[in-house]
DNA sequence: AACTCGGGGGG
DNA sequence: CCCCCAGAGTT
């Protein structure tokens, strides 16, 4: 073992956190448990995903009984966590684990790697944290504090191979998943992107990038895209208590989800104009604008939507459309852009 | 290698 | 406003 692997561990044995998928202090870590904080935590924060874990294993306490869920309801218990393709591959995962795993999770990186929604980063993790395996486990927070311990000044992404293969010089064979969780602990509250903590970190006589004063530098990354805005109107449609909902395609944006009706959402300088919304209106009622403007960002643009209101004379059919009672909007699990759209609705506007 | 895919919190 | 976050899948 590295002199840096023996610090870390001894500082993570002092500092270590609660968290509630972490084993107590000894015990073995529970496949299930990890994996799916794991899929949770992808591009999220520990705070955010602390809920959602409670709330999933309440709900389905084993493997088998998610698996057993209808898509719907995983869907319903996810939304708001964001990236829904997490919550679509997690049920696939579920179901291929029992299907054709007997129930047990693969305990090596590579037999990980193969079901859906693991990649490089999540198999590490769960074979290392939960399997023992010395797996090199590469995250966001292990890039910052790797890019920063060995100073690389290539840029990200195309620094990852020279980042994993450092990360690999430093993993121990014995408590790798200690390790792994140790080096993200550090970069979550001490090798921090801004003002790094340095006086606190275990690691820093061996940091090349304190050495030469220049830690914030690292690591480098491309520059990006500005985000281009998207606008669109929505359709509130209503008949007897009951609101129109979208189940939108399983590919692509929310897919899977629930949403309003809407014009196609085209980066664009202005709104549909009336001649542009009739053609796409979900029935030929009279449409009224309402005040107001909902604004959301996605990752790679912005959205602006207005809503159009209409009372339907019959509860009509729709192709990919369900009625829904206004009284449970809250219930159907509707992605953060369409609380937004349905709040121009459900609350007064200036 | 570049792009798609959410949402929230911190500076 | 910008940044980042226990990234994966597709093209």
């Amino acid at each position: 073992m590295t002199k840096t692997a023996r610090q870390l561990l001894e500082w993570y044995d002092r500092n270590r956190r609660q968290l509630p998928w972490r084993a107590a202090d000894g015990a073995d870590a529970d496949p299930y448990h990890v994996w799916l904080s794991e899929i949770m935590l992808q591009q999220t924060t520990v705070a955010t995903v602390k809920g959602y874990f409670e709330k999933f294993l309440a709900r389905w306490p084993s493997v088998e009984a998610l698996a057993a869920a209808p898509q719907e309801d995983v869907l319903q218990e996810w939304a708001g966590l964001g990236y829904y393709a997490r919550a679509r591959n997690l049920h696939k995962c579920a179901q291929t684990v029992v299907s054709e795993h007997d129930g047990e999770f693969p305990s090596t990186e590579e037999g990980l790697k193969a079901l859906p929604g693991i990649g490089d980063y999540t198999g590490a993790a769960i074979a290392a944290i939960a399997f023992g395996e010395a797996a090199t486990v590469v995250d966001g927070n292990v890039e910052r504090v790797v890019s920063r311990l060995f100073r690389v000044t290539e840029a990200l992404p195309a620094a990852k191979k020279a980042i994993k293969e450092h990360t690999a010089s430093i993993t121990p064979s014995e408590r790798p998943g200690d390790f792994a969780q140790a080096m993200m602990d550090l970069g979550a509250g001490v090798c921090t992107p801004k003002s790094p903590k340095c006086l606190l970190c275990p690691i820093r006589t061996g940091c090349a990038a304190h050495e030469a004063g220049d830690m914030e530098r690292f690591p480098v990354k491309a520059p990006k895209k500005t985000k281009p805005t998207r606008r669109a109107m929505s359709f509130w449609l209503e008949h007897d208590g009951h609101v129109l909902l979208e189940r939108r395609p399983q590919k692509g944006l929310l897919g899977g989800m629930p949403g309003f009706f809407s014009t196609p959402w085209e980066e664009r300088a202005t709104f549909p104009t009336k001649e542009e919304w009739l053609d796409h209106r979900p029935t030929e009622d009279y449409w009224k604008p309402l005040e107001g403007l909902a604004k959301h960002t996605f990752t790679h643009f912005h959205l602006e939507t207005k809503l159009l209101t209409a009372k339907a004379d019959a509860k009509l059919n729709f192709e990919n459309g369900f009625w829904h009672p206004l009284a449970q909007l809250e219930d159907v699990g509707l992605p953060t852009v369409f609380k937004k759209i349905a709040a121009l609705k459900t609350t007064p506007q200036k």
